[in-house]
DNA sequence: CTGTCAACTTGACGCCGTCAAGATACCTGA
DNA sequence: TCAGGTATCTTGACGGCGTCAAGTTGACAG
């Protein structure tokens, strides 16, 4: 299969390299050549397969957020019998574990220029995601919600762990590590229900 | 001085024209050489000002952050004498701001492989912008605080602030305008305070 | 066996960052 | 005043990049 002419499954070799090719240097390194030279084709064959290379994260990020939505929804599950609030935080552990264990999906998903943000495809699967977090929120009561509304509460949630991951992975909080990163957000999660 | 074979404020001009670049076309567009097209100088001139590209994206998110650490004190002095919550509001709010006011410095600011984040003079310079909030948390009593870690309700804070801002910055908040973001900021920190 | 078509290659183009070498203007000091 | 040195900017070259056009290969249906 690898001195074929045809690849033979050469679009997922590619979307491979492309996490590899992060991982290893970076995500400035990312280029069409690049992928195409670990996949073993010529400098042009990814283009019949993604048109161009933000065709190509745009696949990128679609994968990424295939398996962003599956954890979240796993995380959500598994303590759905104890209560809103740990579904809550099992949701935020997940995002910040997701952002750090899988860093290329993360990196290429919540950046807007370098995938095709009006895809439909991408539009569907990553507003899924959200929803994960909306459908918990949305099952809230008023007590639990404190009379706010539930966009609110959401976005809150939302917003936090999204900076917090963010910041973690430009290296603004280069002062924590990996482990304190978790400490942290639980720290953030227990200021805040304790005011 | 334009016709000038020494331009005379090559740096400043070209720090101009990567702002320009980027409201017009985007982060990915910014270039050396058309950062020196838009400054009418030769392709190669801005090297000796920056060293390299990433050199120049350094001396520009420095830029951004002297501005910065600039509007969040003001925003905190303002309304230094309506409380320490108060005083967190209104950081928040110049902090969505002025993302949205000057995007082009934000997103250099806060993407790590844009610039050198080990550059001794941006640490220090965004080091100072975290101080602002920083020392306002600090002067809040165990009271106002609810018993937590002043770390955790300054990294929740501005978690929470940031997350917001990259992810409108990133299309990720399309459903809502410009308008709606500071409502919504209003609508999260308010949810916050109610529960 | 043959025609067709998708998959991939080859080669070219202009833009990019970077480097080396050269040209120009300012500026100090005698 | 002017000579030399230095900072500033130019010119030209190199390889890597994304993209496009045209050609080649191989699988597969009839």
């Amino acid at each position: 299969m690898s001195d074929k002419y045809h690849h033979g499954d050469l679009r997922n070799a590619l979307l491979e390299a492309v996490g590899e090719i992060i991982q290893e240097r970076g995500i400035g390194a990312v280029s069409l050549r690049e992928a195409a030279r670990r996949a073993g084709v010529s400098h042009s064959a990814p283009a019949h397969h993604f048109g161009d290379k933000r065709g190509m994260l745009t696949a990128f990020a679609g994968r990424g957020f295939e398996e962003f939505g599956q954890r979240m929804q796993v995380a959500a599950d598994e303590v759905a019998e104890e209560g809103f609030q740990a579904q809550l935080g099992a949701i935020g552990i997940e995002y910040l574990r997701f952002a750090v264990e899988r860093r290329p999906y993360f990196e290429v998903m919540f950046r807007s220029e370098m995938h095709d943000n009006t895809d439909p495809d991408l539009k569907t699967i990553s507003h899924d995601s959200f929803g994960v977090l909306m459908s918990v929120v949305e099952a809230m009561g008023p007590e639990e919600l404190g009379g706010a509304e539930p966009m609110h509460v959401a976005m809150g949630a939302w917003s936090t762990v999204h900076g917090l991951a963010t910041l973690w992975l430009d290296g603004a909080l280069s002062q924590f590590t990996d482990e304190d990163l978790f400490t942290l957000v639980q720290g953030v999660f227990d200021a805040r229900n304790a005011s």
